[in-house]
DNA sequence: GTTAAAATGCTAAAAAAACAACATTTAGGC
DNA sequence: GCCTAAATGTTGTTTTTTTAGCATTTTAAC
């Protein structure tokens, strides 16, 4: 379900909801590439509630809006649908090609960061 | 470019060709979830290929598609997006919530592949 | 070379998405 | 309380997507 089934406008509003929830129509309007106008932005919005994807409280005046379903439960099936459309399933492979990416900018920290999940996770074994 | 103006199908079938093209209008069929009819299939391939994300070559008496851009070009703009979008931008977070996944089934490969590919990386810097 | 099966070509209708104008309500400043 | 700015509510049009019917072409078998 969820993301599979969202339309161009639909997808870029909830990525934005993902990363920047809760805000306001306004806001969402701020944070699209190539904007269509404030009006819109708030059908679309009222188009996601009727689905169910969102929903909104009243802050003040305004309404602030947010994925029904939190980013901590679909950002496994998001990851997963990457990796096996591009790195055949492999989440090595998408390491690898990420830091072999020159625009990627891993940190040192990163890094580190990377080596304790992995150790930690040999542990389990 | 590329993923974020797609359509729905046209989504959908992207996905499926950049797992499995080249491959005939027939076997994108028999790999979508709810699909439409054949004719159909046909025309979203015919206005893939008219928006220049897809083309097609004679492999006998039918055509086989696949996308322009190769896999290898885009990936890494879709993992960047997933990363952006879910896991403030780090892939450490990403694997962090991968190898928690009960789901994930991470193999003992696929750790010991992760552990070489940070050494190296670490050795770079 | 006829035929039939299986492919593509062409065209268009139905449904959904995208867009936006205008009306109404709300809440805060005066 | 009144006014006005800023929000939401309502409704409709345009464009794109999704769908698929029917025609034509191709190729392989006979």
């Amino acid at each position: 379900m969820s993301q599979a089934n969202l339309s161009r406008r639909e997808r870029q509003i909830m990525d934005i909801l993902y990363q920047k929830s809760p805000i306001t129509a306004k806001e969402v309007l701020e944070n699209m590439s190539d904007p269509p106008t404030y009006t819109t932005v708030r059908s679309l919005l009222r188009v996601l509630e009727e689905k169910g994807h969102i929903h909104h409280q009243k802050s003040g005046r305004q309404f602030v809006y947010e994925p029904v379903n939190s980013k901590e439960k679909v950002r496994n099936k998001s990851l997963k649908h990457t990796l096996t459309t591009f790195f055949g399933g492999s989440i090595s492979q998408a390491v690898a090609t990420f830091i072999n990416d020159p625009e990627s900018e891993l940190t040192e920290e990163e890094l580190a960061e990377l080596s304790k999940l992995i150790e930690k996770a040999k542990q389990k074994e």
